[in-house]
DNA sequence: GGTTAGAGTATCTTC
DNA sequence: TACTCTAACC
């Protein structure tokens, strides 16, 4: 194996394989080449069979990649390597162990709305108002023992204020609730993995022998669940290497403990530690603005971060007049980067907030760039997705109350409210499911679809069976007769659902909906599924990280927004927004461009908030500054590149569009259009001016 | 039980 | 702004 490429720390944090490994790596530093690298060590080298690694990254996106990498270098053994989040890895030792955990095979994963929820119905059956006690704070608080491991029991003495004794009752319910359900959330799959090796030790040697090399990514961000699973894994063995960065410790809101990363050498006796400083991603300018805005941070371990690449482009600052001028700054900037033949993957555009995405892709969908929304104003988030969910999830699991709920009445069967709360009585008397508590009434005609639906299931295709779902409930003639734009982009979306299962059976075959809906239940985006490779990335700074690009555009660097106003209070909550800024700005490799806006609408409110402090932070020499006083016209007037009148297409007929050349039509919506062409198939306006119809020969 | 209007509130980040 | 929730009507 070729390990030349490497550099002295980096080669001996790829072959130190045995014992407790700390890798110290700075931004850029090459942590994803060591890592990938040292899987493939350990097999090649090592002669370590791949089924026995596990390596543990944060995201999905991040466990892709790193499976694409090890592939490059070992060929198809890497896809018998575990490699996943650790909420995956939970989700596939429950499902291995399910009955001694006391589900049922069939269980479901609630995501973050289906708690709320929970917790909404389980206040109002105690009669407390949702105003005094906040459900989202509820679950948070409830979120937040579960990560500490702490038990609705455990709580007990700690449940001292009355908001507090809510919360300790709702939990308790909650529980119940979940249990009753056969439904897990988020939490559960790091939770009940601890549990099961806390009982059955024998289960957890199993692991123990079975991982017997175990890599995790990202140390810095587990919080404490995480911190036991790990330790619990590789205890026997004690061939862990975790690596980190503590100026990268950005999710300490959902519980992330960074002295994870600072107490490994506590925890591990024999630890030995390598500090990887050599930055070989960004120039030199990028890299002193990341330090000079991270040294502000008190308590860190300072840090020698240097890079061997060139001094750069300096860093443009540009002030917009509002949020609209930030975006159009962007396009214009945008466009003379594609023209200089930057290609679109290499760019990406970054905000604190999903909410800020709304007006860039607004103005990017009229100027015609191609761009992709990461992240999670998700896909799966959007009723008609969720519904159709709701319908798949009850035919596979009837136990499943939540959902059950949800669809009961949807479309409308004249099954309200009374009859819900009928119902919920029923079941509870007789101890069973809302499903089956159901004998007479509308309701029976809907439990017989369901049935019918179950029957059917087994013998068509996941595809076949979300037809199925739709026709026979009349979701889809209900959508189909509203003639509505919003149920035009629902019935869309639809669409785009069977593209994701069609995907899933042409990746696994025949995919069974249990698998389907557990593979499903982790991942928030679409985006996740396809590989388009040519377009402009935006996202939130959090889902950005170990990502990284040549040119980023950091937008909404103003008080208040970044760093986020709920974060002003205290000290901890600045230094983790220092920290994300560090994040944001160290995805650069070639040039960084800040900007931020005078006056922001916010709440239907125009706000005026003065530059983020982060900026003054910033060496000045670094920086060449721009800036609009004065509002001007809108450059991007409509009229300039829409066609007034309403321009239509149909599918198979054949255009040019002025950048992107021939192509043709796959797909019409009332406002888009899609169209294949060389360089893939792009969603467009369709009245822009640069789409032309051309005669088919 | 369904519909609608008006009020009230919120978005910070994710598996 | 945009969404959700509630109360009063039909």
């Amino acid at each position: 194996m070729d390990l030349s490429t490497l550099n002295k720390e980096q080669k001996e944090a790829v072959t130190t394989t045995d014992g407790a490994l700390l890798v110290l790596a700075g931004a850029g530093s090459g942590k994803t080449r060591v890592l990938t690298m040292r899987i493939a060590y350990l097999i090649e080298e090592k002669k370590i069979s791949p089924y026995e690694i596990l390596a543990i990254t944060f995201t999905n996106k991040a466990a892709k990649e790193m499976r694409e990498r090890v592939s490059s270098l070992i060929g198809a053994m890497a896809k018998n390597i575990q490699i996943s989040t650790f909420h995956s890895f939970g989700l596939q030792i429950i499902r291995e162990n399910c009955n001694l955990l006391g589900y049922d095979h069939n269980f479901v994963i609630l995501d973050s709305d289906d708690t709320l929820t929970v917790i909404k119905r389980i206040l109002k059956d105690l009669n407390l108002d949702p105003k005094t006690y906040n459900p989202n704070a509820i679950k948070n608080k409830i979120s937040g023992c579960k990560n500490e491991l702490m038990t609705p029991i455990g709580y007990e003495r700690f449940a001292t204020s009355d908001f507090e004794k809510v919360v300790l009752e709702v939990y308790k319910r909650y529980q119940k609730t979940l249990k009753q359900n056969n439904s897990l959330d988020f939490d559960d799959l790091l939770v009940l993995p601890i549990e099961l090796f806390k009982e059955h030790p024998e289960i957890l040697e199993r692991y123990q022998d079975r991982y017997q090399y175990v890599l995790i990514d990202e140390y810095q961000d587990t919080n404490q669940a995480q911190y036991i699973l790990s330790k619990m894994i590789a205890y026997k063995y004690k061939n862990i290497c975790v690596v980190g960065d503590p100026d990268q410790s950005i999710y300490s809101w959902r519980g992330a403990n960074y002295r994870n990363i600072l107490n490994f050498e506590k925890d591990y006796k024999n630890a030995k530690t390598i500090l990887l400083e050599e930055n070989y991603r960004s120039t030199k300018t990028i890299l002193e603005a990341a330090n000079s805005v991270i040294k502000n941070n008190q308590g860190r371990k300072e840090k020698n971060l240097w890079s061997s690449k060139g001094e750069g482009d300096k860093i443009t600052y540009y002030r917009a007049y509002d949020e609209r001028d930030e975006a159009f700054y962007i396009i214009r900037e945008i466009k003379q980067l594609l023209n200089r033949g930057i290609k679109e993957k290499e760019i990406a555009v970054l905000y604190r907030t999903n909410a800020q995405s709304h007006i860039f892709e607004e103005e990017f969908l009229k100027a015609n760039l191609p761009f992709k929304i990461v992240g999670s104003i998700g896909f799966y988030s959007r009723k008609e997705i969720k519904d159709l969910l709701a319908y798949l999830r009850l035919i596979h699991n009837d136990k499943d109350n939540v959902s059950l709920m949800r669809i009961i009445n949807v479309p409308k069967r004249g099954i309200g409210l009374k009859s819900i709360q009928n119902l919920i009585e029923k079941a509870d008397k007789e101890g069973t499911s809302m499903y089956d508590a159901i004998t007479s009434g509308k309701e029976a005609a809907f439990k017989n679809t369901i049935e019918d639906l179950k029957r059917v299931s087994e013998n068509l295709t996941l595809t076949e069976l979300v037809d199925k779902v739709l026709d026979t409930t009349g979701y889809r003639q209900e959508l189909e007769s509203e003639k509505t734009l919003e149920a035009d982009i629902r019935l869309e979306n639809l669409e785009e659902f069977k593209s994701i299962t069609r995907a899933f059976e042409e990746t696994y075959g025949v995919i069974s909906l249990e698998d389907f809906l557990l593979e499903t239940s982790l991942i928030s985006d679409v985006e996740e599924y396809k590989d388009e490779k040519d377009r402009i990335s935006l996202m939130t700074i959090h889902s950005v990280k170990g990502l990284e690009f040549d040119y980023v555009f950091v937008t909404g660097l103003e008080e208040g927004i970044f760093p986020h106003i709920n974060s002003l209070m205290d000290k901890g909550g600045l230094e983790e927004e220092r920290r994300l800024c560090y994040v944001a700005i160290t995805r650069a490799r070639e040039k960084l461009y800040l900007l931020n806006a005078r006056k922001r609408m916010l709440f239907g409110k125009d706000q005026v908030n003065p530059a983020s402090r982060f900026l003054s932070e910033l060496d000045p020499t670094l920086i060449e500054a721009k800036q609009k006083e004065e509002p001007v016209e809108v450059k991007l007037d409509e009229k300039e590149y829409l066609h007034e009148e309403d321009v239509n297409y149909e599918v198979g007929e054949y255009v040019y569009h002025d950048v992107f050349g021939m192509g043709r039509v796959v797909e019409v919506s009332n406002t888009l259009v899609s169209i294949a062409f060389k360089a893939g198939v792009k969603k467009l306006m369709k009245n822009h001016k640069s789409i032309k119809k051309v005669e088919a020969e």
